[in-house]
DNA sequence: AGTGCGGCCTGTCCGC
DNA sequence: TGCGGACAGGCCGCAC
């Protein structure tokens, strides 16, 4: 499910709730996520106040008062409000119970995400440290990703979805931002100029924005109960849509495999 | 240091 | 209807 839009989404949607909060208890049905949930949690986070509910790149901050639960979401992972009536599905692996008899409940199928606790300041947690600028703020601008594709033979699609340059940027709005740039996926990072670069960053940031204020709209519903983020209203121009006609030029879409994730992309518009 | 894989999981969909 | 295989929105850790 997530990409950074549908994760500041589940942020603004969760916080409201959860915000000022005290966390009465904690269920772990499920301890063997991406990194096994620590066994402490419960322990370490009962009774605690949540302070804020942060968000760097794609993991989700929940502020105590002596530390830091850090939420990743996988590939998979969703998290909802729900009271403690609401009974428990197969793949519902963390309760966070709150005195207003409300529960932050995380459900991941694939169980890529994590959860994991730290005590120091989470800026500085090995997942964290080395992460890149976040997309939509200035210090990502074209300068930045000119200066840091310099000598680099990778592909432009790896390059912006590689976190140690910026954060957030996942499969779907790399194809989509790519195309709205006029960019093929394949060219070779350090071959962009400066002006093309600038149009890449400004197309991200476009796409980005563009997709939280969508997710914006279905919020309520999300949170209410059906889990879809406004992530399917999006109008996305090229993912998904190989063999279709490209918006621009009407050729057909193109398909192929990089780094062993689908890219699409459309040969005339994309150079 | 940068690049490119392997692997972690379950669910869904498509072709036979 | 069942079955195998491909594929799915992420990303660390490891070889080279």
């Amino acid at each position: 499910m997530p990409e950074l839009p549908e994760v500041e989404t589940t942020r603004r949607g969760i916080e409201p709730h959860i915000n000022h909060q005290t966390i009465n208890d904690v269920v772990v049905r499920n301890h063997a996520l991406r990194w096994p949930i620590p066994k402490q949690l419960r322990q370490k986070i009962r009774k605690q106040q949540i302070q804020a509910v942060e968000r760097r790149g794609k993991y989700l901050l929940i502020r105590l008062e002596t530390g830091t639960v850090i939420i990743h979401l996988g590939m998979s992972g969703s998290l909802r409000i729900c009271t403690v009536s609401t009974a428990a599905e197969k793949h519902d692996h963390v309760d966070f119970i709150f005195g207003n008899n409300k529960i932050l409940r995380l459900r991941d199928p694939r169980r890529f995400g994590a959860v994991l606790w730290t005590a120091k300041d989470p800026a500085t947690h090995k997942l964290l440290s080395s992460l890149g600028p976040e997309p939509l703020e200035d210090d990502f601008n074209g300068l930045y990703l000119f200066e840091h594709s310099r000598k680099r033979t990778a592909s432009i699609k790896s390059v912006i979805m590689n976190s140690h340059i910026v954060v957030g940027v996942g499969n779907i709005y790399a194809c989509e931002s790519l195309f709205l740039a006029g960019i093929n996926p394949k060219r070779k990072a350090g071959s962009l100029s400066l002006a093309r670069c600038n149009k890449l960053v400004s197309a991200i940031k476009k796409v980005l924005a563009q997709s939280i204020t969508q997710g914006g709209t279905t919020l309520r519903d999300f949170i209410r109960e059906n889990g879809e983020p406004g992530y399917f209203a999006q109008k996305l121009l090229v993912y998904g849509r190989a063999g279709e006609p490209c918006a621009k030029c009407g050729s057909s879409i193109k398909q192929i495999t990089q780094q062993q994730r689908s890219t699409f992309y459309c040969t005339q518009c994309q150079k």
